[in-house]
DNA sequence: CTCTGTGCAAAGGATTTGCACTACG
DNA sequence: CGTAGTGCAAATCCTTTGCACAGAG
């Protein structure tokens, strides 16, 4: 299933005009591989263990452009770092640890009815949506 | 009602133990007086046409106090400056438009009881959650 | 070959921190 | 008076920009 994030994704960047450089497959596969939700720097961090040419800005170049195609989603939670979600995988949300920042996911959604309301309310057009709990996993909790 | 604002906010303070310093009087009333959504950068310069001895330090604490006081709330629309909008309603989410990246908010909270189930599901405890809708609002429908 | 994409370094903006000074209570 | 609060400047953190070079198509 990692695997079909990344084909998606390269297959997102190609089909856009995109050329598919060593970068942006070894940034791509990283984000796949981390389910999403971590930060520019942390994943460009993590994209130099494995490919150690990678710039900072080159991550942060392509994590914009799967901004643009809809692949990925910043999250803005504080005054630090924004975190990148993945999109592609619709419905399912997470459970992000505040102490080890260990994310569960799951996908108990019961969204679809709050979604036509406010849409209809605001005349919003909504296209999808981001739900996470914030607290502490039981690991933590000791 | 910008009085009671300040009213409100100096009680706060005061009676919280925090001292009710010039500096203080002058941001708290400016910032009833725009009735919230400034940054602190831009409530810093309008706190100096009235006061300009304030620093813009004591304007980013004293929001940051306020913010502890559940008076003042911030909203992070992305990679610029935080805004600040006054707390008149505890819960309340997002609406972001993919196009013109405005942020519309709603405080239609219906995930006490999810909150609830996946807490105990997970064995999670759950402090805080994060929901927005992405899509295209109503202007940028044409 | 051509032009998109890359990496570096440096700039930029927002926020925090360290420290001596001021003034509230 | 003692301590919480202040202001300044410098530091820090995250992100963007400018530019010459490299590599995908």
């Amino acid at each position: 299933m990692s695997d079909e994030t990344i084909q998606l994704m390269e297959k997102a960047l190609h089909d856009n005009g995109f050329r598919l450089t060593a970068a942006r497959r070894a940034i791509v596969a990283m984000l796949s591989r981390t389910g999403g939700h971590v930060s520019a720097d942390e994943l460009a961090d993590l994209v130099r263990t494995e490919a150690p040419g990678v710039g900072r800005m080159t991550v942060y170049r392509t994590l914009d452009l799967l901004h643009e195609l809809e692949l990925v989603r910043p999250v803005y939670q504080g005054t630090g770092a924004a975190h990148y979600v993945l999109m592609e995988d619709g419905h399912h949300h997470h459970l992000v640890c505040s102490t080890c920042d260990r994310v569960i996911e799951f996908d108990d959604c019961v969204l679809e009815e709050v979604e036509k309301v406010v849409g209809q309310r605001f005349n919003f057009e909504v296209k999808g949506h981001l739900l996470e709990f914030y607290g502490r996993c039981q690991e933590c909790q000791t």
